[in-house]
DNA sequence: ATGGTAACTGATAATGATTATCATTACCTG
DNA sequence: CAGGTAATGATAATCATTATCAGTTACCAT
């Protein structure tokens, strides 16, 4: 069974002339069975049970490209190494980072929209993305709940 | 003539019981008198013109501790490293990010207070602090325009 | 003022993530 | 199924950041 992801993003390789190759297919598979925003190690371990002849330096190629083809979006949860997850593009959301434990909750509440023309008039700039992160603390770690 | 940025700085680390020492002085004063987004790299060349002594680990220290006081914010401009700018607590702002030069605007206009109740309610979080990024195209590079 | 002391610093090495290199491999098209 | 080329894996190189540690300095009590 190929989930719905897979035969998405393996249409957008081919149709741009990218080649199915076993690590890109390995890791949307990853990608797709692993709900989370994972940092690339954790995808590499991953990967690698299944599909131990797979390097690192592929594995950053791959994100970088799934990244450019706008399959997966990149998240600066922390400020050493990056974090990704599937991009689909009508799931909007945003994130909630408790600055205890590290948990990562989404959020789809996002009325920025309402906010991006005015901010597009005033400051002669043109939006195409935005994220928003929220720090804080998750019910696990605040005592005061 | 001390900077109002200087004066609260130099207080809130007197206060605190922190030492006001050469390091800690100058990468205040090179921060009240250079707006922007500065790296921690940028700081260190900055503050060698005149304090050719300081090292580039005593940077990175006092810039956590800035940051762990509030004197200074921690923005995620680029992947690979931090960018800084100081922290006034009245005047909250976000980050347009253009993505052809990299250039970086601030906009005042934040609505996302009246979402956070929703948010936190639904998601079981206490919000304590948010961050927005907008990514698009400056004037300068949309030729659109 | 001075001296003691703990906080702080500078130099350096160590770490960890990411990027570059390059010879080899394996998708795809015909 | 063979050939060309994009893609890969291994490795080294780079760059930001953190840890270590011996020497220094700001500050308080004298």
């Amino acid at each position: 069974m190929r989930s719905r992801f897979m035969q998405i993003a393996g249409e957008a390789l081919r149709e741009r002339g990218y080649k199915l190759t076993e690590p890109r297919l390995a890791i949307l598979d990853y990608l797709a069975r692993h709900d989370g925003h994972p940092a690339i190690q954790e995808i590499y371990k991953g990967i690698r049970k299944k599909h131990p002849g797979i390097g690192m330096a592929t594995v950053y190629r791959t994100l970088d490209l799934f990244t450019s083809l706008g399959l997966v979006r990149v998240l600066t949860l922390e400020s050493s190494r990056l974090h990704y997850e599937i991009n689909w593009p009508h799931a909007h959301h945003h994130h909630l980072i408790c600055t205890v434990c590290g948990r990562v909750i989404e959020f789809s509440n996002c009325n920025f929209q309402q906010l991006a023309a005015e901010i597009e008039k005033a400051a002669q700039f043109t939006i195409e993305e935005h994220t928003i992160k929220a720090y804080g603390k998750c019910s696990q770690c605040d005592r005061s709940r």
